[in-house]
DNA sequence: AGCATAGTGCTAATAAATTAACACAATCTA
DNA sequence: TAGATTGTGTTAATTTATTAGCACTATGCT
């Protein structure tokens, strides 16, 4: 499974931009890196990313595009799992209170609004759980 | 500043329970250390996070304490902030909505609230905005 | 065809990270 | 007080990560 605590730094660093990016070749990767090192070391790199099983790569025209084995939506989680719990004292509620503060600007209404349905779909969640808990304990 | 991409495996795992438990001795973080190495190594590279200016230690009673110097609302915002970038394309919002989606079962009612409470203030920030910039317009 | 360009595979040197050993100090405890 | 325990400082060995060099292939262009 994807550990990011496993990676080493430049790994972790590649591994970043390939998430990003979704999938990229050895340029691309380069060219995304801070502090990059020569074209010859970005591909070794991403050769051992693909022994560690990582990330595989497809011929694309003349070159290979690397793409992560774990996808996004997975590897996502686990990264804000384990960022929850490191600084957030595991509560996902004040992650998210701090992502509202974080861009006060850049939030629209209409997202807001979106936020707000999602809400409202927890709750009615929430009550339909206590209804069964309830009819759980009567059947007993 | 406290930038992960720039830390060692190593370095990153201690600086994450360091961040985790507030403040930490050696003995601690070696206990929270996945395949910990021996004791004498994990202060080795403790001494390595004060030179490089990522941690500072203060004496408790007999032993080190060690703790962050870029404080923990610091350091999350900028976490938050890169993997946000990394697996949400940049947006804050995708990632509130697979928070919530996390863990389903453990967003109580009440918490449900506060963030309803939370969500309402922001809409009156942005209409005190464009009211604002309304009236800017108006003024030229 | 001949050359430039952009890619690859393999290999080796170098730098950095990681690990651990050893010697010593302070406290606790039998 | 002697020995166990828990801590520290310094240093060195080892392993891993990082970097880069060189030879080769395929394509595009003149």
């Amino acid at each position: 499974m994807y550990k990011a605590s496993k990676l080493s730094r430049r790994e972790r660093q590649m591994m970043d931009i390939i998430y990003r990016l979704g999938e990229a070749s050895a340029k691309e990767v380069m060219e995304n890196l801070e502090d990059a090192p020569s074209y010859s070391s970005v591909r070794t790199l991403l050769r051992k990313l693909v022994e560690k099983g990582h990330v595989d790569h497809r011929e694309c025209g003349l070159k290979y595009v690397y793409y992560p084995l774990v996808e996004r939506k997975v590897a996502s989680k686990f990264a804000l799992s384990n960022l929850v719990r490191t600084f957030f004292s595991g509560s996902p509620l004040q992650a998210v209170n701090s992502l509202l503060d974080m861009d006060n600007n850049e939030i629209s209404d209409e997202e807001l609004e979106h936020l707000q349905a999602l809400i409202l779909k927890k709750k009615k969640e929430n009550k339909k759980r206590e209804e069964i808990a309830a009819k759980t304990k009567r059947g007993n």
